[in-house]
DNA sequence: TAGTTACGCTACAAAAA
DNA sequence: TTTTGTAGCGTAA
């Protein structure tokens, strides 16, 4: 490893700014620096800081004990009283160390000495970052400096010469940056290999680039193919294309976990140094805890984005995240489905044309490259990303993250105000309750108008000023505190999260205003998570109190608004967390109920201004909205109980884009529920609104069911969520269709496809359930009409008057 | 490389009749 | 054979 040159005064300190790609520890001769890579607008640059410390905290009062603890253990440190806290006002010191891995070491012996430790597990990159309030964006100030040519020296490896420098500054420091959008080059990689995962060929993709290097002889082609000879010669071709675009992210379908994965596999069989990341670093490789098959790859300089993760983050939902199924929905267009849906299928196609057409397979390569990049297009998902790390300090493939983006941003605050966090509970906590879920009323209504508290739970936070800090200051002084639940009482003046909300709030009515759909969806995830991480055992601020006092809140609230909504003449039908249902009784035409909607939203937000004024002298931001008229509603019972139940309905409604019929919670929209049914109770439902008579629709639907009319409609799909060995206690239809298939596939000599998670279709036939792909034998159709048809039929018959068995026994006299 | 609780439904499997 | 309890899944908010 070279040795960093620190150059003196006679470089000049510049000053430039850019967004944080990439943040790595690098220990040199036993110094730590950090080194970020930043995207600016004059392409990347490398910044190495000075050297850093790690550091923890301890309290005052067990400076003794873990002196002769650490001591005894020969471990190097620095210890410093400070002016800060605990959340039980002990006043803390803190601990420096030099040398990298200590705070791992040294967290173990004061563990088990029962002293505890105070922030230990915040990384440095981390916290370099937020004690500066840097959040993805920066400025920073350093010496510049242009390093030596040099050559990869891995040794063993086949080296390769660095093709490319980058501007480098020392002694960084970094400050906050006004949020601009960074211009990144986005290339995207596929590759196509053997079950085994030999490889077969590399394809690359970017906006003004196309490349696919095939293994094979040359042959007349398109000018993008490269052929290469073998797979070593495949991975350093690969390298040299990555390092030659110089892409800043690197994107792909399930491209950490697979692609990364087989070309680091692949690489370490052939001794190829996979030096993907810029300064000709290796790409690297950790695996996930507690989780087979999973794992994270860093690199300097780029980032790898996978496109799955990005869209859940963003909160996109689809039945299946396969790329043909992802792209078919946001694109309208995909692979073609027929040739590639069965995974048997597609692989024997894939080393069909490797063999016999590999023009064929190269196009198919950049085709995969290409849908996600248009993907990414399409969806904007590296605007929402980037304003994600802009809003919270993570890295842009962070998934989840929410503890720590909370962290981000309110340790820095918490420490000037003279504490130090807290840790998470040793048990995971206790639990709070959650939202209010009121009992409904069943029936089949017209003029259902639905009114919808905006964001309740950051509203409660705002309102009554529920937060950690607070929590702790208001117990301190309960004199003039906020009546929380659960024994809490939170400070007035001392808080941060009800304010760092309120920018939260005031930034997205901005971005709605300027319909910029990717930031207002990126600050409404992180607004929302909030609440959750604070009842949550994983983070350190865990208070029971906290949640409660949001959630249970939220009930009084909900309770107090149905009474409001009552005392005004109207009936309160059900009800769901944030949301109450509201019953116009009587001949109300379209223009007249919205009319009341609004009338009594605003009347709702007046008396609770009213009531919070008075009796807790706070300014209230709850805000209610009139959200959905129904025309029609259907809230149903219990499946064979007289009750109504919660969280199913549905309904007409009618807006700017005309009527719609809305599902929720119902067969239609849940994914386990065979398409047979879902088109069924469309129809029904929208023929019962209509008041249309089902009986014939019914009786036919029923008689070609079992003709055979729908047989492409009758396949469950269905997640496996365990490994299929951990199904001991009982074996549901999935597990049975699962097990099956893979002894068939076992049998001839075919990958096993359900050991380990993952989706199954299935059939269920008259020998029982059959994965789709290996079905024999015959549908059982008296399955489908009792299982799949009564139920959907016999939730809504009953509100119109018609009984189903006196359809079914029609249907018997008619045959 | 730690957001939450509440709810309904089916089929399985054990317990009761 | 019928009743009862619950594993497993997917969903609302």
């Amino acid at each position: 490893m070279k040795r960093i040159v620190t150059p003196g005064s006679q470089y000049n300190t510049t000053q430039n700014s850019g967004f944080i790609l990439t943040r790595h520890l690098r220990v040199i001769d036993g110094t730590m620096y950090l080194e970020y890579w930043l995207v600016t607008e004059t392409g990347p640059v490398k910044l190495i800081t000075p050297p850093q410390r790690d550091v923890f905290f301890v309290k005052q009062a067990d400076k003794d004990l873990l002196e002769t603890q650490l001591t005894a253990n020969r471990i190097s440190y620095e210890y410093k009283a400070l002016g800060l806290t605990a959340f039980d006002h002990e006043p803390v010191g803190a601990l420096y160390f030099a040398v990298s891995g200590s705070v791992h070491k040294v967290k173990r012996i004061l563990d088990t000495a029962q002293i505890t430790c105070f922030e230990a597990d915040i990384r440095l990159t981390e916290r370099f970052l937020m004690e500066r309030f840097v959040y993805g964006s920066a400025r920073f100030f350093g010496s510049p400096y242009i390093e030596q040519n040099q050559t990869s020296q891995l040794r063993g490896f086949t080296p390769i010469t660095l093709t490319r420098r980058y501007p480098t500054y020392y002694n960084v420091n970094l400050r906050p940056e006004q949020k601009a959008a960074p211009m990144f080059r986005i290339l995207s990689l596929d590759i196509e290999c053997s079950e085994q995962g030999e490889l077969y060929s590399i394809g690359l993709a970017a906006v003004d680039y196309k490349h696919v290097m095939m293994i094979g002889e040359p042959q007349s082609g398109p000018d993008w193919i490269e052929w290469v000879d073998d797979e070593k010669n495949l991975l350093s071709r690969l390298v040299a294309s990555v390092s030659e675009y110089d892409p800043d992210i690197i994107i792909g379908w399930n491209v950490v976990n697979f692609d990364c994965r087989v070309l680091i596999q692949r690489a370490k069989r052939y001794r190829v140094a996979l030096t993907l990341g810029r300064d000709n670093q290796p790409i690297f490789w950790r695996d996930a805890k507690n989780e087979i098959n999973q794992g994270y790859v860093t690199m300097a300089g780029r980032m790898v984005i996978d496109g799955i993760d990005a869209l859940k983050t963003a909160t996109y939902h689809f039945d299946s995240f396969s790329l043909e199924n992802v792209s078919q929905v946001l694109l309208g267009r995909g692979k073609k489905v027929e040739d590639f849906d069965d995974v048997d299928n597609r692989m024997a196609a894939i080393n069909h044309d490797f063999i016999h057409n590999k023009i064929k397979l190269a196009e198919y390569n950049l085709q995969d490259c290409q849908l996600v990049l248009d993907i990414f297009e399409t969806t904007k998902i590296m605007q929402f990303l980037t304003l994600r790390s802009q809003l919270t300090g993570l890295a842009l493939d962070r998934i989840g993250g929410s503890v720590s983006a909370f962290l981000n941003l309110y340790l820095p605050k918490l420490h000037r105000a003279g504490y130090v966090s807290p840790n998470r509970p040793e048990e995971g906590g206790l639990q709070s309750p959650g939202g209010y879920v009121m009992r409904s009323q069943p029936g089949l209504y017209r003029h259902v108008l639905v009114l919808d508290f905006k964001s309740l739970y950051p509203s409660i936070i705002r309102t009554f000023k529920i937060d950690p800090m607070g929590l702790i200051e208001g117990l301190r002084s309960p004199e003039q505190a906020i009546p929380g639940y659960q024994g809490a009482l939170f400070s007035r003046e001392h808080h941060f999260l009800p304010d760092i909300i309120t920018l939260l709030w005031q930034q997205r009515d901005e971005a709605k205003q300027l319909k910029d759909a990717a930031r207002s969806q990126a600050i409404k995830i992180l607004m929302n998570s909030f609440y959750g991480i604070l009842g949550s055992g994983g983070c350190p601020f865990y208070d029971p109190r906290l949640a409660s006092s949001i959630t249970m809140r939220g009930h009084d609230i909900m309770k107090t608004t149905a009474k409001w909504i009552e005392a005004a003449g109207y009936r309160v039908i059900y009800g769901d967390t944030d949301s109450t249902f509201v019953w116009l009784d009587g001949p109300y035409s379209d223009q007249e109920a919205t009319i009341i909607g609004k009338q009594l939203a605003d009347q709702i937000n007046d008396n609770w201004t009213q009531l919070i004024k008075d009796e807790f002298d706070l300014e209230s931001k709850l805000e209610i909205e009139f959200e959905t008229h129904f025309k029609r509603f259907l809230m149903p019972t219990i499946r064979g109980s007289k009750l109504g139940s919660k969280k199913r309905y549905a309904g007409l409604t009618c807006s700017a884009r005309g009527e719609e019929l809305i599902f929720k919670g119902l067969e239609t929209v849940r994914s386990d529920w065979t398409p047979l049914a879902k088109s069924l109770q469309t129809t029904l439902y929208a023929m019962v609104f209509r008041d249309e008579d089902v009986s014939r629709y019914l009786r036919q639907f029923v008689y070609d069911t079992r003709a055979g009319l729908y047989d492409d409609q009758l396949n469950y799909r269905k997640r496996l969520r365990k490994p299929l060995k951990h199904y001991v206690k009982n074996v549901p239809p999935q597990v049975k269709a699962a097990r099956r298939a893979d002894e068939i596939n076992g049998a001839h000599g075919k990958p096993l496809r359900y050991q380990n998670k993952g989706f199954i279709s299935y059939i269920i036939t008259i020998n029982g359930p059959e994965a789709v792909e290996h079905q024999t034998s015959a549908v059982d159709y008296e399955h489908y009409i009792e299982k799949q048809i009564r139920p959907i039929a016999e939730a809504i018959l009953p509100f119109i008057d018609v009984s189903y068995d006196e359809i079914v026994s029609a249907q018997v006299s008619l045959l």
